[in-house]
Parts: C-alpha cells; structure tokens; sequence
DNA sequence: CCTTTTGGCTAATATCATTAGCCTTAAGTT
DNA sequence: AACTTAAGGCTAATGATATTAGCCAAAAGG
C-alpha cells in the first residue's frame, strides 16, 4: 500500500469519527505523527486534494455497494435493495458520506464523471422495469433525494427520536417505491 | 432596525450569494464597510454567534412560509403545498437552507426548541388525515427526507441535467404522497 | 559507489479570528 | 450647560492554521 493511500485510509478513519469539517492539515499530521508540512510531500494541492481524494474513494464504494446490493435481485426488490444499501454505506461512514453528498464542488469534472459510474449501476435497475428515459430520471432523482436526505438528517440528528429511525426509513422507502410502482402499472 | 438585525440581513444577501461556508468575518466586515474587530461590539460570540442568529431566522422564515402554505388546504394537497413551499424556501434562500439542513449543531438546545414550531404546522395537517402517532412520525420524517434532500441536491448541481428539475421534483411528491395515502386507505 | 526518489524536518510567510484597549459621537441625566 | 454612558468603530497585538522554501537522511536502483 503507497503512502497516499495510507494516508487516506487514515484520514477516512478521521472524518468517520469527527465529521468530513474537522479534518484539517494539523490533525490529520498529529494523528500521523509527522508535522504538517510533510504532507504536502504527498498531497501538493494540500488540503483540497486531500479532501477531493477521499470523495474519490468514498464514490467508488458506494458504487461497488450499491452494484453488489441489486445482484440477483429484479424490480422492486432490486430497488429497495439499492435504497437500504445507500443508508447502510452512510451508516457505516458517516463522514465520507457528508463528504460526497453536501461538499461537492459545485463544477468538478472529476465528480460528474464518477457520479455517472453510480448513476449506471441504479440506471441497469431501471430498465428492467420498463420505465421511459424521462421517467428513469425522475425515479433515480426521487430516490437519490430521499434516501440521501434522510439519511444526512439522521446522522445529524435532525430527528427527535432516534428509535424508530428503522421503521421510519422502511415506511419511507415503502412508500416511495409504491407510489413510482403505481405510476407505471399501466405502461409496460 | 438594530444594527444587529442589519449585519445579519447582510450576512443572509451573502450566503445567499456565496454560500454558508464562504461566509467569514472578514467577508462580512469587507461587505459592511467596516473593520472585523468592530463586528464583536454586535456579536461577541464571534462568527459562531452569527451563524446560530442566521439559523434562528432561517427556523422561523420557513415555520411561517410553510404554515401559509397550507393555509384553506386540506389532506393530500396541505401536504403538497408544504411539500412545495419548503422547496421554494430552498430556491429563495439556498444559503439560509444549507445553514439549517447541514449545519445544525448536533446538539444545539435551541435549535430543538424552534424545529419544534416548524414541525407543529405539519402534524397539525397530519392530524386530520387520520394517521396513528408513529406513522405521523414516519410520514414527516419521510417527506422531510425527500424534499430536504432533492432540494440540496439540486442546489448542488449533483443532478446532471438542470432542465426538468420542476418535474422530477412534482414526481417525487406525487409518488410518496401516493405511496402514503394508500398506505391509509384501508385504516380511519 | 553514485544517483534518484521518498518522506520527513525546520524556518518563514500569509490569512483569519479574536482580544485588549482607545476614541468619538449621540442620547440621556442632573 | 456639564456630566455620564452606551453604541459603534478603530489600531495594535496574539494565536491558530495552511502553505512555501529549502535542507536532510535513508532506501532503491543503476
């Protein structure tokens, strides 16, 4: 494993536990043991690339998670799949998700060209259940639109009570999926 | 006006502009004409201080723009128009809208107590739809999810195609408000 | 054995936020 | 009118952090 990486997986350990907007040159060093300006030695865009770098890493595996989620699974199932499995990556890191959902740049390229690695694996999905181009994007954005916004509320803790957040979530989803499922019954 | 009232009315022109990250008391003072030490006689709790006032006024905009909403509205079309009047909140203030989605503290006591009156026009529309206590508690949660979520989103670019953004959005409302009333339909 | 790359360091600079302490003006008070 | 106080602003100083420049040691590879 090269150094960058190491440094990463560190800095992803980081944000996970202080949140995406705690992470600084200082504490990532400190958490190192060297001293700040050593790690310009790897990152020379400093801490802007430190941080696009992790959204890189934070795509990808949301893109493996979600593809992996669907396998052997068709239509609705593959859907809500593919929401539970979105939630779950946000649980399990917390502050790469705040990264890629609220701190994108607002013009990366960089961004826009993975996003659309994602954006294929949901779209496969959407095929097969006959929805038109038009229909597909409405879909994909209502989903992408609950599921990160819930997730990013519950996280933050947004909502009062934190017991229910489950049933809440499957109401949701269950609702959702519902409601785009009876929209279609009678096209293909 | 107070000249407190003032520098936060600058603050929210600017964050509306540049975004909630950009703003700085250097920017402000700039902004204002004056000197970032002379910002402290207004606010002695430095940039924190006015960032919290920013947010009390962001709770208490979108408490009264929701409320009006669904004013003469009843069952599924008061929850369309809040649904509605909360993304309008998001067009009009996109600063103001971050500041309270993404960057509640976790733990602000007062934040609590004013998301509390925002949350009281909503069930007060719930109440008359006949629904159980927890699923009130779902369908807010769910339908804060969406609209929260889709309308950071779409302020982010994090959608591809600007275009039919209006459309998406009018799908994903019909659907979830779809999927939850027949949820209902067999109960009150 | 020489050379290059890797990874680190110290010292110096720039940008902010923040504090301390001074000054002016306008509003009230006696 | 003279005095006092509060508002609102300023300069100078401090402290934190990111970043740059330039030096150094050790490992890898010829």
């Amino acid at each position: 494993m090269t150094r960058k990486q190491e440094i990463i997986d560190v800095c992803i350990e980081m944000i996970d536990k202080e949140g995406f907007l705690n992470l600084s040159i200082k504490t990532i060093a400190e958490r190192l043991g060297i001293k700040p300006p050593s790690l310009y030695k790897h990152f020379q865009g400093g801490l802007d690339e430190i941080k696009e770098a992790i959204k890189v890493y934070g795509w990808n595996s949301i893109d493996i998670k979600i593809a992996k989620s669907a396998v052997g699974k068709s239509r609705e199932d593959g859907l809500k799949a593919m929401c539970y499995a979105l939630r779950e990556f946000a649980h399990e890191h917390p502050g790469v998700f705040e990264a890629i959902c609220w701190h994108n740049s607002y013009t990366s390229e960089l961004n826009h060209e993975i996003t659309k690695g994602v954006i294929s694996s949901l779209y496969s999905i959407l095929d097969s259940l006959g929805f038109s181009e038009a229909v597909k994007m409405h879909v994909l954005r209502s989903l992408r639109g609950f599921v990160e916004g819930f997730s990013m509320l519950e996280l933050h803790g947004s909502f009062g009570d934190e017991i229910t957040l489950d049933e809440s979530f499957a109401y949701g989803v269950d609702a959702l999926i519902t409601g785009i499922m009876k929209g279609q019954e009678n096209v293909g």
